[in-house]
RNA sequence: UCCGGCGUAGCGCAGUGGUAGCGCAGGUGGCUGUUAACCACUUGGUCGCAGGUUCGAAUCCUGCCGCCGGAGCCA
């Protein structure tokens, strides 16, 4: 027999048809009526399901009442309308088959809550927990539709390489790769690393972003967007950033800002319904244990219009606001998290778009505007999580990306495939990137990045 | 990397110079179509590590390690 998922189950009428399922114990508890409730969770979905095991059955004694939590069943028996409160059936078992048993002595997840800190210790078992099995449902239906709202637009999904000989994409430090021997690094004649005798014959990284090689695509096949892992050496603390994460980025020929904004609203706002349509039982167990308003907020987003300002329109609002920052806003200078949370928090109290910023703190390829000052740049804030899209138009005239180049103290030579683009059939194009697992904990309430990924990688973070 | 906070039983915490405690979990017994079950009893600790002050340190001091929060970098 094929054992059926508990999300189906649960959903299944009465019946007399004999059915299996199969899943890990949440708990157990003894009746002297002589038989055993026992609630298992497959993760298919957040529910358990309650099984009725009756003493008749012949391990009862021997099995049964040794079942912890964390132990592994096979369950066979009927579904019937359940006589208790809080589930509309329950399986009857017929046989209840041990896997595996779970020692309670040793076993660190038991039926008492435990605080993410702790779990983070526990990587390996924490997707048995509620809150990490809904993440982990989370996670897959967001990515799920990303990537349904880019083939429904006939957007052309691209694997960016994810090593790359770009050393200086304008981004932070890159880890390196090499199969050099670390132990006896070889020199050249004055003494530099000699990666001529390294893998690829020349210095390579870990990708810190799939852009470059979007725009190579873009500007051949129109709409495309990439969907991979990403990588940032920095030494970044926060609940906010992870030296290994997902990041789409799309990338749209013949498109200018206005095309790129509204394509990062249309996204965001496709993942939000979404999620509420596919997840509502995961939902609402983070909006119960976590964020009390989470349903309420992503229902009102997911058909709001998100509101536009220019970055020169942001300071003067900071300017006037009647409370002071720790660092007084000011043209020129970036926005910091305190201006970003004010704006998101207090003055629009939802998502907003920022355009149109200074030069000098953007990056090269984004496209001058006509004012001389400002790049056709922009940034999608979220309240709590701050920014969660970063995108721009990019310059698609040949000599002023030329001239931003070598205003950043950078050498053209080494971007010429990137110039290239410009040299021979050159359109405006514009994209953006969205950091998926600051979607996932935007759409989650979870406090920290690192409980939105699987597996974690942050400075000296890597046990798993 | 900087600033702040925290490391005490498997987990969550109290204990601010005088014999290490509570709740949960675990075990045993009781009770019950139960559902974060409940009641009684009970097992369990090198107080992060190293040094120092003191008759005496979980407690005070110094250094180190780890974690969390904020900042910077950004997605």
């Amino acid at each position: 027999m094929i054992r059926t998922r508990i999300r189906e189950l649960l959903v299944t009428t009465p019946g007399q048809d004999l059915v299996q399922a199969a899943g890990w114990i949440r708990t157990r508890r003894d009746s002297k009526g002589g038989f055993s409730f026992l609630e298992i969770n497959d993760g298919s979905c957040f529910a358990n399901l309650q099984v009725i095991a009756d003493q008749g059955l012949a391990n009862y004694a021997s099995d049964i009442r040794r079942l912890h939590p964390g132990a592994s069943v096979r369950v066979q028996g009927r579904l019937m309308a359940s006589a208790g409160a809080g589930q509309a059936v329950e399986l009857h078992a017929t046989e209840v088959q041990v896997l595996g048993f779970c020692d309670p002595e040793s076993y660190p997840l038991g039926k008492q809550r435990i605080h993410f800190d702790r779990l983070r210790e526990l990587a390996h078992l924490r997707a048995r927990t509620n809150a990490f099995g809904a993440m982990a449902r989370v996670r897959n239906v967001l990515a799920d539709e990303i990537h349904r709202f880019f083939q429904a637009r006939d957007f052309l999904y691209l694997h960016a390489p994810v090593i790359t000989a770009n050393d200086c994409e304008g981004a932070g430090a890159m880890f390196q790769v090499t199969t050099l021997d670390l132990a006896r690094v070889p020199r050249t004649a004055m003494g530099a690393v000699d990666y001529d005798q390294d893998f690829f014959g020349r210095r390579a990284s870990l990708t810190v972003s799939g852009q470059l090689e979007g725009e190579t695509y873009a500007c051949a096949l129109g709409d495309i967007y990439t969907f991979g892992p990403t990588f940032r050496a920095e030494n970044s603390n926060t609940r906010r950033h992870l030296a290994e994460f997902w990041m789409i980025e799309p990338e749209m020929a013949f498109a200018d800002l206005q095309d790129d904004a509204a394509l990062a609203e249309a996204l965001l706002k496709h993942t939000f319904a979404a999620v509420l349509r596919r997840c509502p039982d995961d939902l609402a167990f983070f909006e119960q244990r976590l964020q009390p308003g989470l349903l309420a907020r992503l229902e009102r987003l997911a058909t709001s219009t998100f509101r536009t300002i220019t970055y020169t329109e942001a300071v003067e609002l900071l300017t006037k606001a009647n409370r002071t920052f720790e660092f007084a806003p000011q043209w020129g200078m970036d926005l910091q998290s305190e201006h970003e949370r004010y704006l998101t928090e207090e003055v629009f109290q939802g998502p907003l778009t920022v355009i149109n910023y200074p030069r000098a703190i953007k990056a090269f390829y984004m496209r001058r505007n006509d004012d001389e000052r400002t790049v056709a740049a922009m940034d999608v804030l979220l309240p709590e999580v701050g920014e969660i899209i970063g995108g721009s138009q990019r310059e698609e005239r040949l000599e002023v990306l030329e001239r931003a180049i070598r205003d950043r103290g950078l050498d053209p030579a080494t971007y010429n495939w990137y110039l290239d683009l410009r040299r021979f059939g050159s359109v405006p194009h514009a994209g953006f990137g969205l950091g998926f697992e600051r979607l996932v904990q935007f759409c989650t309430g979870l406090h920290n990045i690192r409980d939105a990924i699987p597996y974690p990688r942050a400075p000296r973070t890597c046990e798993y």
